[in-house]
DNA sequence: GTCGGGGTGGTACCCAGTTTCACACGCTGG
DNA sequence: CCAGCGTGTGAAACTGGGTACCACCCCGAC
């Protein structure tokens, strides 16, 4: 039953690796699998669809993760819920690499590639804006939307320099990146001109010594 | 000689409205602008090209504007050169809106216009790589495409507001959402232990009473 | 005149994707 | 044993976007 789809999966990058993708027809693809055009059809959709996996399920899988978050938990809920996506592409293993080879080459493919990424982008903005202070502002939507984006931007980064064979533990370097995103842009709105909004990051100094610092630094530009 | 060619775009835009995207064929198209297939595809490429501005020219001004910044005027260079495509889309008026009711419900044009997107968000991303300290760096690397994609998300959602008619000057909330972006994402690789870096923020404060308030920040968390 | 060159129309063709019908199975109830 | 039924498959014909090629026409240059 699904040993057609297997042949037709390794026809089809066989085939794309030796003409590229353009070049390759899906008549070719199913002569070389050995069953007819219409099964190619109906088991994929489209000639697209033979390269990419099934975000659809994983889109369900992020949602799911997604439901069980809260307002204080969204950090962790919203990382492990991308991890999910890398897990799946580290699953897939030389796949996945092939897939990459693929997408860098041919616009339509990787206009594709970034569809699908935009779908994930989606979930988390939509939990976000429920989760994050202050629902419904016009500022709250453009944090989420940043958050959202950043999250998925450092998924991306860590995602493709695995994919490209740089780097060491993606697992490793996905956690740095997920910390990165929301020490540096977790600040969220800032309230106004009456008050200091102070963004903490850790840097090994006493408060004393950052202080003096910053005093340092405004000095500067105050008259 | 370009008559043929707004007439085209007016038939489109007309049919599209009427019938809906995939249901509207270019030989329908044509048959009301008076000219050929060969005309059309000729002018335009492809059916999406109809609908679409001209990407390629406004990344070019962009490139050149770019091309101005150092890395002490990164940020004015970059905002401004994000304003280029918030201007074209303004200067375009009902058309805009036009494509926008389009790309809203149409999948595949929904997709094109986040690849164009993604094309300006590129843009970005390499000059920062080489503005930013540290060029080379794994963590410059995710900096850059954190910032990249944020001043891209922060556009976006303004012009969004402007095309649904929500919201008030775009121009004015659109240098706001820049100002979110650089306050919120600007922090940066830090510098390590051995010293801090500090980011200006005008907030009407003297040097003292801002120093005071992150020492104040600070002690909550230090033991 | 005519010699190009750019914009146009016309036609034939390729190929992705859809639709429809027919056929071959494996199963289950009679 | 077999009639029925769903499911997976194959074989066409068809639609429509996109390309390639050729013929034409207009218009300025020589």
């Amino acid at each position: 039953m699904s040993q057609a789809r297997d042949r037709m999966v390794e026809a089809a990058f066989a085939l794309f690796d030796e003409q590229g993708y353009d070049a390759t027809t899906v008549e070719q693809i199913v002569e070389r699998a050995g069953v007819s055009r219409s099964t190619f059809f109906r088991a994929f959709g489209s000639k697209e669809d033979v390269i990419f996996p099934r975000h659809d399920e994983v889109q369900a899988r992020i949602a799911a993760r997604l439901a069980t978050g809260t307002r204080e938990t969204h950090r962790v809920a919203i990382a492990e819920a991308s991890r999910l996506v890398l897990d799946q592409y580290l699953g897939e293993g030389e796949l996945a690499r092939s897939r990459y080879r693929l997408t860098r080459s041919v616009p339509a493919l990787r206009d594709r590639e970034v569809a699908s990424m935009i779908g994930y982008q989606r979930l988390f903005r939509e939990r976000l804006r429920e989760w994050l202070p202050g629902t419904g502002d016009a500022d709250v939507d453009l944090h989420a939307e940043l958050l959202a984006v950043g999250v998925v931007t450092a998924h991306n980064v860590v995602l493709r320099r695995w994919l490209r064979g740089v780097g060491g533990d993606p697992v490793a370097e996905f956690e740095e990146a997920m910390a990165a995103v929301f020490t540096t842009a977790h600040s969220g709105p800032t309230g106004g001109p009456d008050g200091a909004t102070v963004l903490v990051v850790p840097s090994g100094l006493t408060p004393e010594a950052t202080a003096a610092a910053v005093r340092d630094a405004l000095a500067v530009h105050h008259p």
